[in-house]
DNA sequence: GTGAAAGCGCTAACAC
DNA sequence: GTGTTAGCGCTTTCAC
């Protein structure tokens, strides 16, 4: 059932290499020739199994991109960056959710150990350091959007700090002192980056820093209301809160709308990413945009780079973010915390 | 660099007809075979070439699924249904983004004519019914979500009939009268057939349908504020909007909101799919929910059977839906049209 | 410009 | 229980 290129090169009167110079396009074949090859391929249908090619070559050009959850739209912008970027370069991008299980992205990093992709790229990962630089010393690999502290391995990120240093210094210049900031205890180095973005920006600005004004809890958006709790339970709640997502943004303004706040009067709320929920939802959340096509062009065009010259780079490339002002961010002066 | 089974084979003095068969356990070795085989795999690193075995085997045990975008979180029950139903069957899925383009979907499909993976699962597609029944005859292919009109190949869907039926007489059962469709005019048998439903929905009860009262965009956010705008623009406005996504619905309350509406109150609101952000918004959105879970699950079983047997069942299943009522749909009693 | 043939890493049939 | 070997489908060197 099954067509080869003996089949091909029998029907076209030719050899197998004949029909292989033809599909590849690697060495000059008489115009007869090749056009007694196409006929024969499209006569009998034939498209050339990559086993046997991938096997021969010893590459594959595919690129696997794991992703922790395909429950975050966040990633969708990054993906279409490194397809793109891919696409030009010869490659395919093939994705994998890992769930955020270390044993699940292990299983999908078999992919890459049994030779059925050539590289692979986590954007997020349970692995630790040590892992991960035995990782990249056999492998091409790459992180992105989140880096591994002490990792040495490609890595391309928003500059985390940067983005939360300029939204809480937004607020800052918005008239607020009080500011919260909603963490994540979760083992992150963006929660960790944008914490000391928080802190520089409180500090550079005479704010002394307070504990109990940072709540840690998971990605999770019931966590943006536990937080909208723990800090309305102060006795002297935020008049604005910074968080580390647009989803527990969207979360907290979910919670304080139901017990009765004005959002960007009573409270101010700045999340990160930009998502297009940050977008949708009413009040429009003020945000810190990441610039995701990018990301992920930039991480596929490095780790091609580095394939194609057999090089590992441990570059770590931090690209720029933006703030986007919409209502959920209001000034002090209207600000009347209940 | 690459170590092969030969190696191994070497290091453990044994043939590699005996590593092959304990890393497949195809065949009883000794003890002490086995153990040499495992303690030279683990000294020189090895891990088997999947390329040298799919060939071999002509299988790679791998399904692709190809989403068409990423940016709708929807999927993601779907998928994790898909990977664990695989993996319980010594699958692995793989995902892909289409982008909605013909293209990149017929690009991402020459995975499965290269051998890469065995079967492919479509959700959503923008083949046509003979290219698809095409495909079906050479490969192992399955529809997901979207059942395409007169294709015969496996199609695993909700029953977006049914849902949507239930979702108006929901409405209707609330007291409204006046009831508006949000759907879409992409080519898109889940929007037929739920279109279908709220005719069926309005005729059982004897309600006229007006062609008024339906508005057809895309799945795109923007569509929901331009069907409101209709909607609010006509002589007798609605009372009651059904939508085909939550998204669309979501995107509906956000523009009523801003026009002063009072969500359950002055208009209700009825979505579809029951994606985190219908939970998430404020008020919380009424909508149908798809058993996405279960959806992944079956199309991997069912696929996998087929592959197994050799048979290329055309099964339509349609699974269950259940209505989720939340906040943003209240009794025409309370309801003031503005 | 073309063909013969080796060989990529693996599995499995066969012989012992 | 184990080893030898053919061959999966392809690319590529080499000789012509």
């Amino acid at each position: 059932m099954n067509v080869t290129i003996k089949d091909v090169a029998k029907a076209a009167g030719v050899s197998v290499a004949t029909v292989s110079r033809v599909l590849n396009n690697s060495a000059a074949v008489s115009a007869s020739a090749a056009e007694n090859v196409n006929n024969a391929i499209k006569k009998l249908g034939y498209s050339p199994n990559f086993l046997g090619r991938n096997l021969r070559k010893c590459e594959t050009n595919i690129i696997l991109a794991i992703i922790p959850s395909t429950e975050q739209t966040f990633y969708s912008e990054i993906i279409r960056g490194m397809q793109n970027a891919a696409s030009e370069l010869g490659y395919d991008i093939l994705l994998s959710a890992s769930n955020s299980s270390r044993d699940v992205e292990m299983r999908m990093l078999n992919m890459l150990f049994n030779r059925i992709v050539d590289a692979a790229i986590l954007l997020g990962t349970q692995l630790d350091v040590k892992t991960l630089d035995g990782l990249n010393r056999q492998h091409y690999i790459a992180l992105c959007c989140e880096r591994v502290e002490g990792a040495e391995l490609l890595t391309v990120t928003v500059d985390d700090e940067g983005g939360a240093f300029d939204a809480v210094k937004h607020l800052i210049k918005m008239g607020h002192r009080k500011i919260g900031m909603v963490s994540t205890s979760v083992n992150s180095m963006s929660s960790h980056d944008r914490e000391q973005g928080y802190r520089k920006a409180l500090e550079e600005n005479g704010i002394p820093f307070r504990e109990d004004y940072i709540y840690r809890g998971t990605y999770d958006f019931i966590h943006g209301v536990k937080a909208f709790e723990h800090f309305m339970g102060l006795p002297e709640p935020p008049t604005a809160l910074f968080c580390i997502s647009d989803i527990l943004a969207a979360s907290v303004v979910k919670k304080a709308i139901s017990e009765g706040y004005a959002i960007g009067k009573d409270i101010s709320v700045c999340g990160f990413d930009n998502i297009l929920l940050s977008h949708m939802y009413t009040p429009g959340i003020t945000t810190v945009e990441q610039p995701c096509y990018d990301i992920g062009r930039t991480v596929v065009e490095e780790l091609i780079h580095n394939i194609n010259h057999g090089e590992r780079s441990n570059k770590a490339i931090r690209l720029p973010y933006k703030i986007i002002e919409r209502e959920s961010v209001g000034h002090y002066a209207d600000t009347n915390n209940k």
